[in-house]
DNA sequence: TCTGGGGTCCTAGGACCC
DNA sequence: TCTGGGGTCCTAGGACCC
């Protein structure tokens, strides 16, 4: 067994409000949240009222009505989240970014340049302190699932080293709540059973674990709880699928309203895809109703795509048959586009579309070649003059835009 | 008062093949 | 005529994470 911890777990604080808390000195110390309509982020002062992100903003100020509401500056999220990273990069290649705020690090190769894994980490919390102004935690030990528990404990601001010798003790003294993929479902089935701590789990026979959360869970809780966290850092990840989603208040479930919205968010996935060379072969879409269940439909094209036409046609079928099953339902509140399988785009052969089954629908090659060229066009056209020059607006849609594309942005993975 | 948007992974049933 | 088991793919739903 390893015996020395050299993972680390970075996370920046409460990251969107913090940046607004360091460009606006004004800010500092006060309750603020990012957004309007629907918090983005808030500032630890914020939390302490019980604000959260997602939250509708009309809750948040109920909930603490000092609450000051800032624009983002989505820009200054990018470029500040890029460098705390660039930090972590300047100690050891062995980085793996898990999202605009946060990465692992493994400094085994790099503490006889650096010191010790703890020394590290404090130079890195100085660092981004000094030079970006923002707060970070983090957290030391030997496997990425204790690291990532470490920074958590380690909040707001602070470092938490965990030594491999003490390290089941740390663990099992923490609630079942900081293990990776125990949320509110899996907590409560736990709490049922007498389980809230990680060590109680860490002693519950396998089986009744697997009965309560199924046998991928089991087995995965067991591991981690006697911190067996196989997983190596990852420097390069590429995401298995791509969609996009809008919430639409309350719209009625016609035509009017959805072929508009699915034609504007087929528009933006199938962009990033061919942004990418990358092409789909699996599209699904997502209807949520008024009371705020959402269905499924998919469905496996013989050949991929990444035609917006092709896209917005398929997601458009896909939502017609469930509204047909589902004909009580007359309102609709969140649409959602999302394509999987994804392959790399040898050739304009992948993106001829093949579509679904019926031959009538389906395009003949020359149709295909003309739908290719169109999307080249308007592309080219968005990397000149920006991706509102031309395309399905949404503005003219009259979609609201609860939530600024910029912020949309910064959430998507790499393709 | 009304509840975001980007993802990952797992389960379970059915189709289909060997 | 009926019976079998394993593997893979597809689809729908759901939990979870940032």
């Amino acid at each position: 067994m390893e015996t020395t911890a050299t993972i680390l777990h970075a996370d920046l604080d409460a990251f969107y409000a913090s940046v607004e808390q360091m460009l606006n000195p004004s800010l500092r110390g006060q309750p603020i949240a990012v957004g309007g309509g629907v918090v983005l982020a808030a500032s630890y002062e914020a939390k302490a009222f019980g604000v959260h992100g997602a939250m509708p903003g009309w809750r948040a100020r109920e909930l603490c009505p000092d609450l000051i509401f800032v624009d983002g500056h989505f820009s200054e999220y990018q470029r500040l989240g890029d460098a705390a990273i660039a930090v972590l990069n300047d100690f050891t290649p062995q980085v793996e970014r898990i999202s605009i705020d946060e990465a692992f690090a493994d400094v085994a190769g790099c503490t006889h340049l650096f010191g010790s894994p703890a020394e590290i980490a404090a130079t890195v919390r100085k660092r981004v302190r000094t030079e970006l102004g923002l707060p970070i935690s983090v957290g030391v030990a030997r496997t990425k699932h204790l690291a990532k528990i470490a920074s958590q404990v380690a909040k707001p601001d602070g470092l938490v080293v965990v030594d491999p010798a003490t390290e089941l003790e740390f663990l099992h003294a923490l609630p079942v709540e900081l293990m990776w993929g125990v949320g509110p479902v899996a907590r409560a089935r736990l709490a049922a059973i007498g389980v809230q701590t990680i060590g109680q789990l860490a002693n519950t026979p396998g089986y009744s674990i697997e009965r309560l959360l199924g046998r991928a869970a089991s087995e995965k809780f067991a591991a981690l709880a006697w911190n067996r966290d196989p997983r190596e850092i990852a420097t390069h990840r590429r995401a298995h699928s791509a969609g996009a989603q809008s919430a639409l208040g309350r719209k009625p479930a016609q035509p009017r309203v959805f072929i508009p919205a699915l034609r504007h968010l087929a528009d933006r996935v199938a962009s990033r895809l061919r942004a990418k060379s990358r092409v789909a072969r699996t599209v699904t879409v997502r209807v949520r109703f008024a009371d705020l269940h959402s269905v499924t439909r998919s469905v496996t094209l013989d050949a991929p795509t990444s035609a917006t036409v092709i896209l917005a046609e398929i997601a458009e079928e896909l939502v017609r048959a469930a509204l047909r099953d589902h004909p009580k339902e007359r309102t609709i509140s969140l649409l959602a586009v999302s394509t999987s399988q994804l392959a790399q785009a040898h050739d304009m052969q992948l993106d001829l579309p093949l579509g679904l089954a019926d031959e009538g629908r389906r395009p003949g090659a020359r149709r295909g070649i003309a739908r290719f060229r169109a999307d080249r066009a308007i592309d080219r056209i968005r990397d000149r003059f920006g991706w509102e020059a031309v395309g399905y607006g949404s503005v003219a849609m009259g979609l609201s835009r609860s939530v600024p594309d910029a912020f949309r942005e910064l959430a998507e993975k790499e393709l």
